[in-house]
RNA sequence: GCCCCUCUAGCUCAACGGUAGAGCAGCGGACUUUUAAUCCGUUGGUUCGGGGUUCGAGACCCCGGGGGGGCACCA
């Protein structure tokens, strides 16, 4: 469980007294230009083809651009790099000829398994307390990764990191013998090590290990980044998240906060009764939300399928199924661009409530987002932008309308003749597709001119009908439907409303949506006639409600680009 | 798709258009209480790729590539 509340201060890659990375820029991993120039030998060819390499489709330019699996050349093999010399090569060569070294001695460098006593987490808090300059006679059996290391003569220090933590390891030749202190001396950093001793503290009080014998559980052949900066060029942090998360401890933090806000949505929507289930990410058409689709094709069945871009059609037909209380937590995937807040494939957690509307929906967001807050950092108080916000208390509710009369000083409703909000709009420099209604032109006033100004988490809600297919009309205004989105820091966290289920009323708004399709508008809906007839069964009176898990995750974790949060973000591929 | 920024040793970063450097890692040496250990010595470069300008290019210009940010796109 991770217990702060508010990011670590920048400090070392390898965290010591609870420092970590600091983020940064600039540089650039040329490591194939490197290993021609370390081995410097002319017989060395072809090794600079890439892995991937572009194939251009040259039938029509309008198509894809397409990379394939190139073979990699061996021809260097048959080169020697100087092993007493530096660069990658060399590096990597060296530490192959230590593991050749082992073989050839009988031992394994890459052993099947270890049995630990205690996880480095495990061993502080059991034996944290010591004083400064304890001997103690309590045998461990620990393992991790070498990440620093400090020779002094016939001593070594050395610190192990496994997930949980860290130790330190004292390694005295007089303990260890002759031949076990060459032995580790013959360790690299980044080698992943078991190790045997006693529990013991520093002069200074530094918990260690004494230890009696070590095996090697994997040999790192490669270099581990740099021990202090960690990695900070992004493009290697996303294409290497090994490297990153071995070297980054605000990477480690990022992705823990992200597992503890799943685990916790899941928590809380099992004790409100929630069933979680499994439905098609292979759709046949792409629906319950306006995106553009990624295109795919089943062989044996010879049809075009479609990513999902939204849970919520199957499962509001587990609803009309009578489950009651469903959700899913899943990836879905949406042709769009990337940008801080984008990913092509990215995670939603959506959940349906019979018998409730969307002002329960509303109260079950803010339950999920804040015990999620409390239970990722121990803190439902976040650093939002400038503010500080507890997210306790209870947050902002606004119409759409209003906050965009709050914005411009001009009334509008979804009511008023388009033209009329055509005409605004041109006056805040919206350029209005002629196809757009009344509805859409608000949609568009309110992203231009209000969305980025909410910071705070606020439920902007009240979004025209128009804008709203699968969303049941206000009860109060026929132009207006029961819905929601949750905004924070200008970006859109989680949407939901009372459910649209009069199927005649769903059949005009699909409708309505083809139109608009064949009007050119390639993300409106089509008619979904399945999900049509589920509805002819009767869907009782529901609530709906989706988040975006990946957004969220960035809030609790302070993190300002979704790259952050998602292991291995999409890019294009690497030319090695 | 457009605009801006960026790419130098394994990693982190320097270098007014004038001999490509440092720290870490590596290698050799000293050191039994260090903790980014320290100290002495030392290896390592197709400066993302390709063209051009110039007596001379890591730097300036053009084309291409990767990444980042912004815009567009994204209810």
């Amino acid at each position: 469980m991770l217990t702060a509340g508010a990011p670590p201060p920048p400090g070392p890659a390898i965290r010591i007294s609870g420092l970590a990375a600091e983020p940064g820029v600039a540089a650039h991993s040329a490591e194939a230009t490197t290993n021609i120039a370390a081995v410097r030998v002319s017989r060395v060819r072809s090794i600079r083809e890439p892995t991937y390499h572009r194939v251009p489709n040259s039938s029509r330019s309008a198509s894809p651009k397409r990379y394939g699996l190139a073979p990699v050349s061996h021809e260097e093999t048959d080169v020697e790099p100087d092993p007493i010399g530096s660069g990658l090569a060399a590096e990597k060569a060296k530490r192959l000829d230590k593991v050749r070294a082992l073989r050839d001695t009988g031992t394994n460098p890459y052993p099947y398994r270890f049995d630990r006593s205690h996880t480095l987490e495990q061993l502080r808090t059991t034996y944290g307390s010591f004083g400064p300059g304890t001997e103690t006679d309590q045998r461990v059996t620990v393992a991790g990764r070498m990440m620093l290391r400090r020779t002094q003569g016939k001593l070594i220090f050395a610190t192990l990191v496994d997930r949980s933590g860290e130790v330190q390891l004292f390694v005295s030749k007089s303990v260890i013998g002759d031949e076990g202190f060459a032995a580790f001396g013959e360790f690299d950093l980044g080698d992943w090590l078991g190790v045997e001793g006693t529990v013991m503290t520093t002069r200074n009080g530094e918990l260690s290990v004494k230890v009696d014998r070590v095996d090697l559980l994997s040999k790192a052949v490669r270099p581990m980044p740099d021990k202090w900066h960690g990695l900070t060029d992004t493009d290697t942090r996303f294409r290497q998240r090994y490297a990153d998360l071995i070297v980054n401890e605000e990477a480690r933090r990022a992705f823990r906060i992200r597992h503890e806000i799943i685990a916790s949505f899941r928590r809380t929507l099992q004790s409100e009764g929630f069933i979680e289930v499994e439905t098609p990410v292979l759709h046949i058409e792409a629906g319950g939300a306006h995106a553009r689709p990624f295109v795919t094709y089943h062989n044996t069945l010879d049809m075009q399928l479609y990513l999902r871009i939204a849970l919520e059609l199957h499962l509001k037909r587990l609803i009309v199924g009578g489950m009651d209380r469903v959700f899913e937590i899943g990836r879905i995937f949406r042709n769009e661009g990337i940008s801080t807040r984008h990913n092509p494939e990215f995670t939603m957690m959506e959940l349906y409530q019979a018998f409730a509307d969307y002002s329960e929906m509303i109260d079950i967001t803010e339950q999920l987002i804040t015990q999620a807050a409390v239970d990722a950092t121990g803190s439902s108080v976040l650093t939002i932008g400038d503010e500080e916000v507890d997210l306790a208390q209870p947050w902002r509710r606004a119409r759409m309308i209003d906050l965009i009369a709050e914005a411009i000083g001009t009334e509008v409703h979804p009511s008023m003749p388009v033209e009329t909000l055509r005409a605004l709009a041109d006056q805040h420099g919206i350029a209005c597709n002629p196809a757009w209604g009344s509805g859409k032109i608000i949609e568009e006033l309110f992203e231009a001119t209000a969305e980025s100004a909410v910071i705070r988490p606020t439920f902007v809600t009240g979004h025209p009908v128009e804008i709203s297919p699968l969303a049941r009309t206000d009860r109060n205004d026929p132009f207006l439907t029961e819905r929601f989105e949750l905004f924070v820091l200008g970006r859109e966290l989680a949407n939901g409303y009372s459910e649209l289920n009069d199927p005649v009323e769903q059949r005009a708004r699909f409708e309505a949506e083809q139109a608009s399709r064949q009007a050119g508008n390639v993300e409106a809906g089509t008619v979904d006639e399945d999900y049509l007839r589920a509805l002819e069964y009767g869907m009782p009176p529901t609530g709906g409600l989706g988040i975006g898990m990946d957004r969220v995750a960035m809030l609790i974790a302070g993190v300002q680009s979704i790259k952050e949060v998602i292991l291995f973000p999409t890019l294009r591929p690497e030319v090695l």
